[in-house]
DNA sequence: CGTTTTTGTTTCGGAACCGTATCATTGAAG
DNA sequence: CTTCAATGATACGGTTCCGAAACAAAAACG
């Protein structure tokens, strides 16, 4: 039980960090984006169309246009696996990185500015 | 200075709520949405969509279109308003509350759940 | 009155995304 | 070699959303 919040605090938190992101002319990131991005930065890899489509529980297509998006916005690369050519290895990009970095920020920012 | 999150759990705690959203079926919202709708339910009203729009730096028509998006989905209500009606009053409803309250109770689980 | 300003919506062509179904490629099994 | 299974991409019809511009309604102003 490390991070404590009340209701206000955590919802406040949301709408300030989703304000600067809006604001600050970013992506426009949907939840099921933002799930694939931070998942393929946070945890280990490899990553697969089909283990991103069952961690988020939702279809095979949906990742892969996510990852068509979000490629497109240089936040992800698509790789073949060449041990088993079936797969496709999702890896991180330079840009990638610097975004989820910045955002780490963000969230850290408002989180330090919410009222007690 | 009350909430104090370091690089990796600021970035954690946001992939497990969204994660949590998008595996639980909830609504996929956008940042923008997700802006709207926090500052429709923890900002004092009236909410107008010029104000909204104002608050985003976004233009009318995507707060129209998102309120159009959301309305559909139960989670705000669009009024006139009777003093001034060329003004459209953005309201809470029952169930937009509701989803706002389990959203708060997701990320305060996820949060107190981030190793230390 | 008529004119101007303010507010919110609608329209336009174009892009992104949905779920379902199908397809192409690759690897595994008989 | 010939099925069969697994993986990811694509096709389809439909919805949402974009920015820019035009629009309708209401209020304010003269």
């Amino acid at each position: 039980m490390s991070v404590v919040l009340r209701p206000s605090q955590a919802l406040r938190l949301w709408q300030l960090v989703s304000l600067a992101e809006v604001t600050g002319g970013a992506h426009d990131l949907s939840f099921r984006q933002a799930a694939i991005l931070l998942t393929v930065y946070l945890d280990p890899p490899p990553h697969t169309v089909r283990g991103l489509a069952s961690r988020l529980g939702v279809t095979k297509p949906v990742i892969t246009r996510a990852l068509d998006t979000m490629g497109a916005m240089k936040l992800v690369s698509r790789h073949r696996d060449e041990n088993d050519r079936r797969n496709v290895l999702v890896r991180r990009t330079v840009e990638g990185a610097l975004y989820v970095e910045r955002f780490g920020d963000v969230i850290i920012a408002r989180a330090a500015e919410l009222p007690a």
